[in-house]
DNA sequence: AATCACCGTTGTGTATACAAGATAGGCAAT
DNA sequence: ATTGCCTATCTTGTATACACAACGGTGATT
């Protein structure tokens, strides 16, 4: 997996650690709950004890894993609510980006975005769902760099990041493709326009919807776990 | 050297480092700019270098500081242009938590909020502006809570926190108090009216009106050291 | 005299050693 | 037999030691 040779060593350990590590939490192989023992990181990723914990403290102050005092580090049962919190915060703050972009788009993120929005045609008529989901990212993100903060780009590029795990399993329902690609239709519609009230609405609903079909995949799921 | 006494010991040193740090950052003891020397932070503290290093990792994924390889930890300059996206941040959050706290308030939530507000109401008449302003916090953090969003609820405080220097400098500002509760009344009332839109508009106001006091500040100071 | 290269110093990044607290297991007493 | 206490061990938290990279200074060469 990890060779070594794809390591510079350019830039600090730790830092390469810690996105390992995350990389290892979101893909369910240290699952919620999972206590991650300093010395078994260390002995796994081949590097002492020192790097590990701060890669272990960067995760912390995210929200990535819980520090206890004297109790180690753990990765944090989220409930499906908590997750679907954390949608309804994303819904909000894309909502607030494409407000913003409504009014502070210059010409040239315009094509930017029209281009983005293009290729996700492209891959939905290609009916190419991994390529549609990286693109849907890069489509999201030209909006947020749209508003023209900073401070939001960065935040919510790192609640999109945290959501990216749960946003992926809605990759293969029905339709939500091609419903996904008329929502940013919509969307870019209301921006070019200009229409930052309606372009916070349509960008709310369509990270709501993605909330909402996580709860209800949550909800099959607990009934199909529940034996019915 | 700081006497071990106060030390309660019973949490991680890197963490009260971290907020003593972050204390010296937010006072102005570090401006920006400064280099932050590990060995030095040690020494003024009485500690290693290891909790100081933690320390300045947590602070830095934080943003309170800016970490480059092999070149040390500085406190970033935080532009005032950064800190009124910061501010505009705020208050979509607190919009958002205004939207969902007028749907969601509970009946004892009301009175809480209710209580809070009237607490300001008495700072206000005694003109404390120093016992209005922690008040001013709870009252805020009982709307957060009355979201019923518990990630909203961290997002708002943390952003909340990372304000409040900023938001300190406006205390005394003509009138700021009496404009404030003001606000708030009309915000009370929102909210308890069930009103969504209104409270969220309210709240964005609200805290709009901050960030603009804190830009006219800003440049007001910038004159001044101008020497115009 | 100016520029480049080499060396020394300074400070970060990592490893190891040590101390303290927490947990678990066993033993004893009721 | 059960419960409470004590101890042993394991893990975290901190300190120290070492390695390496970057920056600055000085000297030699062009």
């Amino acid at each position: 997996m990890n060779s070594p040779a794809e390591i510079p060593a350019t830039t600090r350990q730790s830092e390469r650690l810690g996105e390992l590590i995350e990389e290892r939490i979101v893909t369910g192989v240290y699952p919620p709950g999972t206590r991650l023992d300093e010395q078994e990181l260390a002995d796994t990723f081949g590097v002492s004890r020192t790097p590990v914990r701060e890669a272990l403290i960067q995760l912390s102050s995210v929200g990535l894993i819980e520090i206890k005092p004297r109790r180690g580090a753990t990765v944090p049962e989220v409930g499906a609510d908590r997750v679907c919190e954390m949608f309804e915060v994303m819904a909000e703050l894309e909502a607030m980006c494409g407000r913003l972009a409504a009014r502070r788009i210059t010409p040239g993120e315009q094509l930017a975005l029209q281009e983005a929005h293009r290729a996700c045609e492209a891959a939905r008529d290609a009916n190419t769902p991994d390529i549609y989901y990286q693109l849907n990212e890069v489509f999201h993100q030209r909006i947020y760099e749209a508003s023209h903060n900073g401070f939001l780009v960065e935040q919510a590029t790192a609640l999109h990041r945290r959501l990216r795990p749960y946003r992926r399993l809605q990759l293969r329902v029905r339709n939500r493709m091609a419903t996904s690609f008329n929502e940013h239709q919509a969307i870019v519609e209301a921006i070019i326009k200009g229409d930052s009230d309606l372009a916070a609405a349509q960008l709310r609903a369509h990270v709501t919807v993605q909330g909402e079909r996580f709860a209800d995949l949550v909800a099959t799921l607990r009934d199909f776990k529940a034996g019915a």
